[in-house]
DNA sequence: GGAGATGTTTCAAG
DNA sequence: GCTTGAAACATCTC
């Protein structure tokens, strides 16, 4: 499920945890999920340290401590963050439980393509350089266009999956972009004019905030619910998965197939 | 039973 | 050395 919206809305589920003393630390070990991560230091550290401070960048969630340590979570395809009741008894996809007086915070992810990084002292790995945002002021027109050039080959769906190019942006969010930005997905990324390159640089920045604010409740006080009703009607995301879905410009169908080795819906009487 | 799923990593080929 | 594309990962749902 999680792409940028997502993420921040998740992390934001632990959020009544924090600033809590953590009294214990459960996890199921011989897992994927802590691949590299030191699970001996993590339960040691955390215990009677607190979160203090929620962090996300693109698919990444991280979370400083009270002594300054990191604890850093990557969702994957179905991770989820959740707070639970104290007494909350772990299910079998709850590979990581933390619990303060009030709270059990438990990060769940049943594909077990998900990660969980404990860094002592220091920021979380990865974190030290990390490209813009597509939100962010340094993601300029300019930026942009080098990334177009640099992947002059790929299609424009595959350049725009990558995290190092286009943090937070996953398969909806990219199908979502084109579709706004008038594109075909199949398109090599240098082929675009320069006001199609516009648009796209636009839309890119567009359905970022859209999925920050709408998605990832960014600009309320309340966590939104989290379901389809939310998204707007007029946005693609809302016609993509069913099947005999319509395209809301053009009334004609969608199209599904396969590009840049994920599945793509577009419109291709729209996108050109 | 089979196909496909909103992600990343790894590897081979160009 | 760089870019690109495909396969692998593990489990659930339709």
């Amino acid at each position: 499920m999680p792409e940028l919206g997502e993420v921040i809305y998740y992390a934001k589920r632990w959020s009544p945890g924090i600033g809590e003393p953590i009294g214990s630390v459960q996890l199921n070990e011989a897992k994927r999920i802590f691949r590299d991560c030191d699970t001996v230091a993590l339960a040691k550290s955390l215990i009677g340290d607190s979160l203090c401070e929620r962090r996300t960048h693109g698919k990444r969630i991280a979370f400083r401590t009270q002594r300054g340590d990191w604890l850093g979570l990557h969702l994957g395809m179905t991770g989820r963050l959740r707070a639970e009741a104290p007494t909350y008894e772990p299910q079998r996809h709850d590979h990581l439980v933390l619990r303060t007086c009030s709270r059990a915070l438990v990060f769940e992810d049943a594909r077990l393509f998900g990660r969980v990084h404990f860094s002592v002292g220091s920021e979380p790995e990865g974190w030290a350089a990390l490209p813009p945002e597509p939100s962010d002021i340094a993601f300029t027109r300019a930026y942009f266009q080098a990334i177009l050039e640099r992947h002059s080959k790929a299609p424009l769906k595959a350049v725009l999956l990558r995290q190092e190019c286009f943090p937070g942006v996953g398969n909806w969010m990219a199908d979502e972009i084109l579709w706004r930005a008038r594109l075909r997905p199949n398109r090599p990324a240098s082929s675009l004019n320069r006001r199609q390159a516009g648009d796209c640089y636009t839309k890119v920045r567009e359905v970022c905030q859209d999925a920050r604010k709408v998605i990832g409740g960014e600009e309320q006080e309340e966590l939104p619910g989290f379901h389809n009703d939310l998204i707007p009607e007029s946005w693609l995301f809302r016609h993509r998965w069913r099947d005999g879905g319509t395209c809301p410009q053009t009334g004609k169908p969608l199209v599904r197939e396969t590009i840049g080795g994920r599945t793509t819906c577009w419109s291709p009487a729209w996108q050109h």
